[in-house]
DNA sequence: ACACTTCACTGTATGATACATACATCAACG
DNA sequence: CGTTGATGTATGTATCATACAGTGAAGTGT
């Protein structure tokens, strides 16, 4: 057993408890996108437009959650959807100009709340905890992979409990 | 604008994605305790035993939530709850030998996750990451003690917008 | 053409959580 | 003591985030 493995499950439960409910009405980010939308704008962002399934991939979601929050995001107006012309059964999802405008601000209004939570860290701190993060998220990721296509059909490989 | 504050805002937002739902039915940590028992339990482990409001406080969620976790903990068996003797209003709630129990095996579980997860790190990479969520998470909880003592009562001290 | 696969969507369920409100109980004051 | 206000818990209601199971439509390979 690796204490120091033990104590970062710890913080991470913490974290989620801390820093997991944040878009609630009377906070600070009332009014702006909530995390999922966030995450999915952003992703939207970088890729100009991705079908659910490519979302859902990305964000380690199941599809149907996305389905929802996408037609949720096309309801706020955030969002455009459309059935693929190469792929009928695909549903295209695009950035509304409004949908881009609502990141920004949602981004400028999160990194104001963490400006203030980082306010007494040394910028190597902040540097050195942002490159660790970025390294457990794909850590994550690589093992949500590795276990999501253990148990995707296949009989279970010859040994797998 | 710090762009490692944004980026570490970035990296929080993706890993409570990531980290966020490992207690799903089908998940390797199906039947273990939920997150926010964890967390109940653990404090409890620490402390002996605590009334609904400290644990509400220590954990920075509403008395509410915590009053429903408490139900549904007792009702698995995990804690017991009395009215204190010496103050009529509060319950204290105490955790049972079942409930000490799963909890050992509930963070069992997530340890051998973790260093599923952190397989390739080394132990300066773990040691720094874990010291640096610890940090993390105590500003973060400074920040949320900030903000509710600002929006408690008082009808803004002379200058919150 | 037929079976198979893939994609999105819908139905249903769970967890975590807050806010507003109600109710009981204590503490303090006259 | 009895009223008044504070405090602690509990209940009603609402929201977000999410998964799993099933359905139907649209592509694919033989």
């Amino acid at each position: 057993m690796d204490e120091t493995a033990a104590a970062i499950e710890t913080e991470v439960a913490m974290l989620l408890r801390l820093a997991g409910r944040p878009t609630r009405p009377s906070s600070e980010l009332a009014g702006t996108l909530d995390r999922s939308a966030y995450l999915i704008l952003r992703l939207l962002l970088a890729e100009h437009s991705e079908s659910v399934n490519a979302i859902a991939d990305r964000l380690r979601l199941d599809a149907s959650t996305v389905t929802r929050q996408v037609i949720a995001l096309e309801a706020a107006g955030h969002v455009t959807r459309r059935r693929c012309a190469d792929d009928g059964r695909s549903t295209i999802v695009e950035p509304t100009p409004a949908g881009l405008a609502a990141l920004a601000a949602t981004r400028a209004a999160r990194s104001v709340v963490y400006e203030d939570v980082l306010a007494d860290w040394t910028p190597a701190d902040r540097q050195a905890l942002a490159a660790l993060l970025a390294r457990l998220n794909s850590s994550l990721d690589d093992r949500a992979r590795r276990v999501s296509a253990r148990s995707a059909r296949q009989p279970a490989p010859l040994g797998t409990a």
